[in-house]
Order: structure tokens, then sequence, then C-alpha cells
RNA sequence: GCGGGUGUGAUGUAGUUUGGUAACAUAAAGCCCUGCCACGGCUUAUCCCCGGGUUCAAAUCCCGGCACCCGCACCA
């Protein structure tokens, strides 16, 4: 039995994971998180807020799962989604179409068969309509389509960041290995705007002598320090670096082994259609060698400039110089008379798109886009202006750091690199050595004998722990070592025992789970002693 | 999507070759026991992936589907 199917066993008798809607014969690429799953998830999920809302000073939105067909046709998602893939009868290997020779196998010469492969979830807005929409296959999109208001938001001070946490869905050929591929997913993804030339991170000096473990481009590999990564030009930009050694921190802190983390870049081939360097945080796994959990990519300008271009809305942000300046611009004034003659309906939109043109020389002619035409509009639809004006500033369109996290690819490896198997006396026995503070329960309340009044008593400290916010779970079936063994199971830091001299001299044990020692504590200070541990 | 393998209580397995009362371990529930690490006793509940076919009779043989695992392909 692998460590894979070990743990995807104590995960479904234990109630971390079940495969979705299995009494109806499951379905490939779903899984539930059962009630330690969701507990152990919301704990990785608040872990990450903690990193990203409290300490970066970003903010959480929330936006639609169901997104409209052009948010995703302008975001490129549309095209990239939807390749056509043909695959030859006769040697059964697949292609993309423009790898075809003459429409036919560029292998064996067979005939191919053609068929759309759309990895997008799509569906329909309205009964009626029906407008054509999808499933977001990432949450990103809600937040630049939100750019305009959340620059305000911001008080336009650039960077600032926005965050969401959520569902995405793709249409996996063919999903495999457990919750590693879903097709529907929970991501953690964090949107920071940046101006184009300053991705530099204000607490940079915190991290830049963090070790992190590199595979460049050209397959190398070396381990140095953000600022080193940097400096050589390595890595792009400190930002980038920055997001790097915080997703190190944050993975540290949620129970993946330091060792097993590195970060591989995208080659250029490889690069998602939005991004131009990209770096994934890499989880090594047992089961699975290296797998992808974190994406941070530089999006460069790419999607603020794609809605802008699409929507016609302005989302540029503005930014003034120290002081202002006095330029020379030549700029178009169209003449309106005759344009409206000439392109009729098409005359507001090519207003639109030739408002603040500008021009360095005098020419003869201007090229405008308008539906994805190109039209020409000649000299004699326009004049060109001279004139001296006071800049105060300009305009520009933020650049956009994403670092994007798997949840469900994170809480598996956490599982894997926790579980632990040992002897006792001969009999196999399992550890989830979690974390205190992303563990589902906190601490397990047990009277050492159901009797002689104890369970009254650790029934009252197990109600005291919950009044305290401290997720504890009370025990008194079966023996005190099996009672222990369930807790270690399921990674319970803690457990507390109630026992004869408690009624003594009111205290308890306290039991480590991963060492198995015992310390006495005072009732009283029990919630005290778990806060401090679990936070 | 293609090829191979697998599908039996909650979990892990035996039984399938040779059709005939489905077994074992762990986990679970209840009662008892229990002065600290799954180890005791009694009791209980829970299974042949789904649909068709062959047969007096199907967990077992045949066909189809689905799921899982492996390989190939695919993979923001």
């Amino acid at each position: 039995m692998s460590v894979y199917e070990k743990i995807m066993s104590m995960a479904k008798r234990r109630g971390f994971l079940y495969p979705s809607f299995e009494i109806y014969g499951g379905e490939a690429g779903f899984y539930d998180y059962g009630p330690l799953g969701t507990l152990l998830k919301n704990n990785i999920e608040n872990k990450w807020r903690h990193f990203y809302i409290i300490r970066e000073r970003f903010f959480e939105i929330s936006t639609p799962v169901i997104t409209p067909y052009e948010v995703l046709k302008s975001s490129g998602h549309v095209d990239e989604f939807m390749d056509e893939i043909a695959t030859c009868e006769k040697c059964n290997l697949s292609f993309k179409v423009e790898e075809l020779k003459n429409d036919k196998c560029p292998v064996c010469g067979g005939d191919v068969k053609k068929e759309k492969l759309n990895l997008m979830f799509e569906t329909h807005i309205g009964v009626k309509k029906r407008k054509q929409a999808f499933l977001r296959p990432e949450t990103a999109q809600g937040i630049f389509v939100d750019f305009y208001l959340l620059y305000e938001f911001f008080r336009r001070k650039i960077p600032f960041g926005v965050v969401q946490i959520g569902k995405g869905f793709r249409n996996e050929v063919s999903p495999r290995q457990g919750i590693i591929r879903l097709r529907e997913f929970s991501m953690a993804e964090a949107e920071i705007f940046f101006e184009p030339d300053e991705k530099e991170h204000p607490n940079f000096d915190e991290i830049k002598n963090d070790k992190i473990k590199l595979i460049t481009e050209n397959d190398e590999e070396i381990e140095i320090t953000a600022e080193e990564a940097v400096k050589k030009r390595i890595v792009g930009n400190e930002a980038l670096a920055y997001y790097m050694a915080l997703t190190k921190k944050f993975l540290k802190e949620v129970g993946i082994d330091e060792g097993k983390i590195r970060f591989r870049q995208h080659k250029k081939n490889e690069l998602a259609h939005y991004a131009n360097e990209c770096w994934d945080a890499e989880i090594y796994s047992e089961r699975f060698g290296w797998i992808e959990c974190v994406g941070i990519a530089d999006r460069s300008a790419y999607d603020l400039e794609a809605h802008i271009k699409s929507s016609g809305v302005d989302m540029r942000a503005f930014k003034k110089f120290d002081e202002s300046k006095k330029v020379k611009r030549r700029i178009i004034k169209p003449k309106m008379d005759k344009i409206g003659k000439k392109f009729k309906e098409k005359a507001g939109k090519i207003l639109k798109e030739m408002k603040e043109f500008e021009v360095n020389d005098e020419i003869d002619k201007i090229f405008v886009e308008v539906d994805r035409e190109k039209i020409e509009i000649g000299r004699e639809y326009f004049d060109i202006e001279e004139m001296e004006v006071v800049e105060k500033g300009e305009k520009f369109i933020p650049h956009v750091i994403e670092p994007s996290y798997g949840i469900d690819r994170i809480f598996y490896f956490i599982l894997e690199h926790n579980y632990k198997e040992i002897e006792k006396e001969g009999e196999k026995y399992s550890i989830l050595s979690l974390p205190a503070n992303i563990s589902p329960i906190k601490a397990g309340v047990f009277p050492l004998v159901s009797k002689d009044g104890l369970p009254e008593i650790a029934r009252k400290i197990e109600e005291d722990l919950r009044k305290n916010g401290i997720m504890s779970f009370y025990d008194e079936s079966g023996s005190i070592g099996r009672r222990y063994a369930r807790m270690d199971e399921i990674g319970t830091p803690f457990c507390i025992t109630v026992d004869y001299q408690t009624k003594k001299d009111n205290t308890v044990t306290i039991r480590f789970r991963d060492t198995t020692e015992q310390i006495r504590v005072e009732i009283d200070e029990i919630a005290e002693w778990i806060k401090e541990r679990i936070n």
C-alpha cells in the first residue's frame, strides 16, 4: 500500500475526504471535504488570510463564479481553452490542429478526427435569453474587472493588493490522483498592483536573507537568498522574490516540509497566455514527485490592458510627477461632421478611439481599431493641433504580481508530510503531526475512567474550552490508550485527562501528541495554555 | 481520449481459477472492565460498484456503463 493509498483510506475513514456523489457511482474530479477535512481546510485558508490580509494589508473580495462570455473572451481564456485537437484514427496520437500536415497526421499520414476541447465549464445566464457564460477558471478575473472601483477604495495609492479565496473550475481531460487534479477546486489568489517600473516590496528586508531553492529556466538548481536572486537577475523583480519567500514561509507554517519545497521557473513555451514570468512553488510527494501547488506570476499589464480595450472603460491609474512638466503635444482634433458622414454608425466609436490620440509628426493618416476592424482615417478627417500643456502626472496601466495557491493540493501534501507511522508494541500506529494551529481539533478531553465523577469534571472542561473558542472533543469510550490513538490519528495536538489527582488538587494532565509526554496544569489555566499554542 | 489492471461491511483484505450458506482483521456503537498510551469480556450493526445477459442457481462466467489505480496523450 502506497502512502497515498494509506492517506486516502485514513482520510475517508476519519472524515477528511470523501469521493463526491459516491452513492451514484461517483464522479471523477470531485471530492467532498468531510467534517474534519472542512475544519482543516478552513484553518489553512484562515492562515492564508492571516498572511495576506492581516500581514500584507490586502483586502479580500468575493466575486461570482459564473462569468459572462465577454469577460473571459477579453482575458484570453476563451481562445486559450478552446483548442482544437486532432486525433489520428490510425495511430491514435493527438495533435494540435496547427501541427497537422495537409490535414493529415504528421507522423503516419493517416486521417484525423478533429474535436474541440473546451477546458472551461460552459453555462448560460437567463432562462429565455440564455446568454453564454462560463464557470471561472481562476478567481483573478473578478478582481481585474473591479479594478477601477478597487483603485478608488485604496484611495488611488499604488501598490495595493486584493485577494480572493474561492472555487475555480476546469473541465480536465482526465482528473487523477485524488485531490491533486480536480475539476472543481479551491484557490487562494492575491493580485497585487504595481507601477510598471517599481515592483519593489516595502517589507523586502524582512525576507531578503531567506533562502529559496530554485530551478531556473535552464534547469539549473540553486539555493540562494531572495536578495541574491534579484541582484543576479535570476528572479525578475523584488516583488516576485518577496512572494516566493513569503510562500515558503506560509507553506512551512501550515506543515509542509521545508526540504520538500522548491520554485521552478516556467519555460517560455509553458507560460500561460497572460504571464511573462512565472515561478511555481512545487512540493515533493513521495507518491507523485514534484507537484506545482502555487504559481507566482508576473502578469504585467496583460489583464487590465485587455479589459480596458474591450470594455472601453479607462482603468488606468494616475501617477503624479514630482514636479509638473510643461510639454508640447500634438493632438488630433477629429472633424466630426466629415467623420459622421463617412463612417455613419461607427462614428461614435471612432471618435472615442481618436480621443487623446497623440502624434509626433505631421502625418497623413491614422489607424484606429473598432470592433476588431482596423480602420484608416485619412488626413481630411482631422486637424493636428499643437499646444503646450502642463502635465501634473501620467496615466499608466498597473502591472500585476499574482501568487495563486491551489488549496486542495496543499491540503493533500500537508497530510502526506505529516503522516507518520510508528510501531507501538508490535502494532502499526499512525500519527498526523499537524501544526497545532491548523489541526481540526485542538484538544481531546477524557476522564481517565468513566466513573467516580471523573466524566462530569471532564465534560465541564470540554464545555469551557468550547466557550473559549477552542475546538475540543470529549471522549470516554474505550481504554485511555485507544482514545489517545484516535486523537493522534487525526492530528489533535493535545489531550487533557482528568484523573483521581484532579479531584484532590484541581489539576489535569496534558499529553503531547508527538512525544506522548505529559505535564500537569491547573484546570483554570487550560484554556489560556492552549490558546497560546494554537495561534 | 486510448490501452492495461482493479472494484467484496466505514477501512484493509480473503473468497472468483472450478457458479451453490460471503470470511478475516482493523475501525464503529452499547454494556461491563479499565489508576495513562489502540492490546480484556459480552453484544450489535454494516458488504459483493451499477445495468443487462447466461443459468435451477452469479461476488464468481459474458456484455455494457461508471469509478479508482497505472501507462500514453492532455495539462491556466
